[in-house]
DNA sequence: ACGTACAGTGGTAACGCTACTATATAAAAA
DNA sequence: TTTTTATATAGTAGCGTTACCACTGTACGT
């Protein structure tokens, strides 16, 4: 910086001035520096910086798994919008694992960045959320805490689960099951009352759904479809509704497997409308949630908390789709 | 940190020792440092440090898009790989546009990160990449530049493409067709020249085998697939290999929407060995990258770059793995 | 007894930048 | 004309670290 000064023949608080584009610099050397600038190929020194400034232009991003397509349109959206604002996105995924529990927020810690965007997955309130806090703004995606006020970018669940499920109903469906996510999961329950209330709308009683929790894993899915499918062929559920794609997938491979026809010897239908769920024979019904637009509102309002406003206190959830696919069918 | 000192009467420089665990600082006072800085609780300010040190502890990570999930895989890699050396991971989805050509280089510069990896996808010999390299250390994934001396982590594309080509040839195969990957990139060739030795080695002549040059998204696959599947039924290709699963997803959606049977009237296969591609109908036979493995090593090469050391003229390549599914059977 | 070595300390100048304050100059008002 | 106000510029003190240097005291040869 000092050498562009030199060589535009001003002081480095100019260069500073034009670089921040505030102050008032006279045309004539604005265009000194500028050329300056270009001459020496300068780049100005991030870290000096963020050290003056107090601040890092840096968010964090935790993620469980990057892999689950849901995440990948989320962080898509985040890293989007972050770049809008000349912010950049540190990446942490999770793994599923408690170990990245701590390790994250350890290595979020120390101002390396401004904020974080948190996305658990399945931890309950997990407590490296409280050290995220005390650390700097933190928001949180599709999941909320009930103890911890934490500003929150969800979708519409619950309204998303009502409609599937009324969606079922409406097709004829009369016995009915569920791979619900983990209990401890704000928005694991706001799905299940959204299936119940879709269904007693419907005129079905959803005490007599079969409920399993899994873990939104695959696996789980696979596992869960297999205890609510082995029932008398007169008793098993016609309909198997999932929490989220990847458990829908687990539980349409596990009818694969098992010469269960999908979906005339029972529906399966998802959550979330992750890119694979409509590759799939049969192609999965499902409730759309916009995780690319849920990504970037969230690093927008995160980027606003940095700069000091105050988040709302409660935000508008993002709309979901109901999108109808081969796997629901009249039973 | 002056706090700390005080609080533990010491000076900082001594702190500094303690934290950095470097110089000689006896063990009383070690300890006594240890216990004002949790006292304190307090977190070292990495601006002011990266500063001092002329480093971020940073790597950038650009990928063409984050949905894809070689790309996921490969960044969970990197970023597991970079936790362990307390590493931070900047993500740059560059979204397969030219956009993000210029905006990632740029958001990247300034110190902000002290090396990056780069996966452009498909990109010739990008502009970017050589203000990127005058940056910092930059580690190349699955692709390499003839002209430029960059060190790259790459999967043995070529062994995998001979290793599918011979699989469709022993299942006598003797009608070939195949969707490329953009030419300008070395991963496409190495792969098309896999291909064409394997049919080679198989006495199949490679030069029948008609070829589309696609752009590893799953829209040219589809397309690709109707020019080169709509031909008389007699002369017909009765494999189609494709040189991503991407693509060879497209090509099974575009038989699918023409009743074309896969694989008994023509097998396609994949390369990538993406977690959807056994999830489709039929599940894709393709070859397997280590991604996850990839990213890692390219992380790994990157730090021990950023830490002075000289790249090795020629990295092994990753083995890959021939997976035999569904899609691919006797013609 | 003396010098030499060295483990254990503290002081402090940078690292590159921003923003406050002070100063010089020009324009407007008295 | 002088005074006030606005505008443009330069000087410089930190931001929180690290690492070099200088200093102390103790232990060990000679």
């Amino acid at each position: 910086m000092k050498d562009v000064a030199e060589q535009a023949q001003v002081s480095v608080s100019t260069v500073s001035y034009v670089l921040n584009n505030r102050g008032q610099v006279s045309e004539a050397r604005k265009a000194r520096v500028m050329n300056a600038i270009r001459a020496l190929d300068y780049i100005p020194n991030e870290s000096a910086r963020n050290l003056k400034r107090q601040s890092a232009s840096t968010i964090g991003l935790v993620v469980p798994d990057l892999v689950n397509q849901f995440f990948s349109q989320l962080a898509r959206g985040v890293v989007k919008e972050a770049a809008l604002h000349d912010v950049l996105v540190v990446l942490c995924s999770a793994e599923n694992t408690e170990e990245a529990e701590f390790g994250n927020a350890r290595l979020l810690r120390s101002k390396r960045v401004d904020g974080v965007i948190y996305e658990s997955g399945f931890q309950e309130s997990p407590r490296s959320l409280l050290e995220l806090q005390s650390l700097g703004p933190v928001v949180l995606v599709d999941e909320r805490f009930p103890g911890l006020e934490l500003p929150a970018v969800v979708a519409d669940g619950r309204r998303g689960a009502r409609e599937i499920a009324a969606h079922l109903v409406e097709l004829g469906h009369e016995r009915f099951a569920c791979i619900a996510g983990p209990t401890t999961h704000w928005t694991s329950e706001q799905r299940l009352s959204g299936y119940r209330e879709g269904l007693a709308m419907g005129g079905i009683d959803p005490d007599e759904m079969d409920i399993q929790t899994g873990d939104y894993q695959m696996a789980s899915g696979y596992k869960l479809a297999g205890v609510l499918l082995s029932v008398p062929e007169s008793k098993r559920p016609t309909a198997l509704i999932c929490a989220n794609d990847l458990m829908a997938i687990g539980a349409l491979e596990y009818c694969r497997s098992n010469t269960i026809n999908v979906p005339e010897a029972v529906s399966i239908v998802g959550f979330d409308d992750i890119p694979t769920a409509e590759l799939l024979t049969p192609r999965l019904t499902t409730v759309r949630q916009p995780a690319y637009e849920m990504g970037m509102s969230a690093a927008k309002l995160l980027i606003a908390m940095t700069q000091g406003e105050q988040p709302p206190d409660l935000l508008e959830p993002h709309p979901v789709e109901l999108v109808v696919r081969e796997s629901s069918a009249r039973p």
